[in-house]
DNA sequence: CTGTGTGCAAACACTTTGCAGGTGT
DNA sequence: ACACCTGCAAAGTGTTTGCACACAG
């Protein structure tokens, strides 16, 4: 999927910091951070500049964000289009490493009375497939 | 519950901002960011106490933390000693409360081989019995 | 051309750290 | 008495805002 593509698709102009988060994303196998995804990108971009992007890839539903603990933004493609149900993250203790967990559809909870449950958040932390390996050293 | 006795029990000194933290979570029917708690004390305590207080308080597992996107932090009474499950936490858009469902069970996802599921946190969304009430006005 | 996006500086909020002095046990 | 806790100041981090300029459409 090309990032210009997608930017015309939602009327967004065309700019060299979108079209990077956007590529950079799409193409990570994993959620990335703000660091991580201009340490991928070649030119020099601005803090402010980024943050304002993902506000804006987010709200247009390009991508979505992910937060573990209060510290740690992590940024992934959204195929809430194609996926049409909630899906959980999961989070390795051991590299930090977030990634979603496109094929685990999340339980709908069943709530008290009078209480609506418009979204559900779900976080896995444990180890992930590469750090439970036994070491091969 | 008194708070001095928890204190004792977990060979914690006695002083009166953990004292003050422990009975005002304890008190309350919702979780309470550092704002309200401190907010429900009389005496004047500093953040950077409150703030080692609170880890203390989490380390020993008397009370809980539940972050909300990024932004909101709260505190809730740590009761994994009775319940023997992980617990879903529920955050009201509208007025912004969290509260603890301590009686709704979180499923235990099944990962791909390879992954170990250590921790899950649930966080439903939405709005509360109170903010769904048609207004009396 | 016009509205939107960018880059810079500064402000902000929350949290942590270092250190000296105070307090619980 | 002594370890631990507190309060203050300062630094750190992540994020937002205001503003002038640049650029895409």
């Amino acid at each position: 999927m090309d990032p210009v593509e997608i930017l015309n698709r939602h009327n967004l102009k065309r700019t060299s910091c979108r079209e990077g988060i956007i590529g950079v994303v799409l193409k990570a196998n994993q959620a990335l951070s703000e660091n991580e995804i201009r340490n991928r990108l070649t030119g020099n971009y601005d803090r402010t500049t980024f943050y304002r992007s993902f506000k804006t890839l987010v709200q247009h539903k390009i991508i979505h964000k992910i937060v573990i603990d209060n510290q740690l933004v992590k940024y992934a493609p959204d195929n809430s289009i194609t996926h049409n149900f909630e899906h959980a993250h999961f989070y390795c203790n051991e590299c930090h490493s977030v990634v979603c967990m496109d094929d685990i559809p999340v339980q709908k909870y069943v709530l008290p009375n009078g209480y609506s449950n418009d979204e559900t958040e779900v976080l896995i932390k444990g180890t992930c497939g590469i750090c439970s390996k036994p070491e091969i050293k």
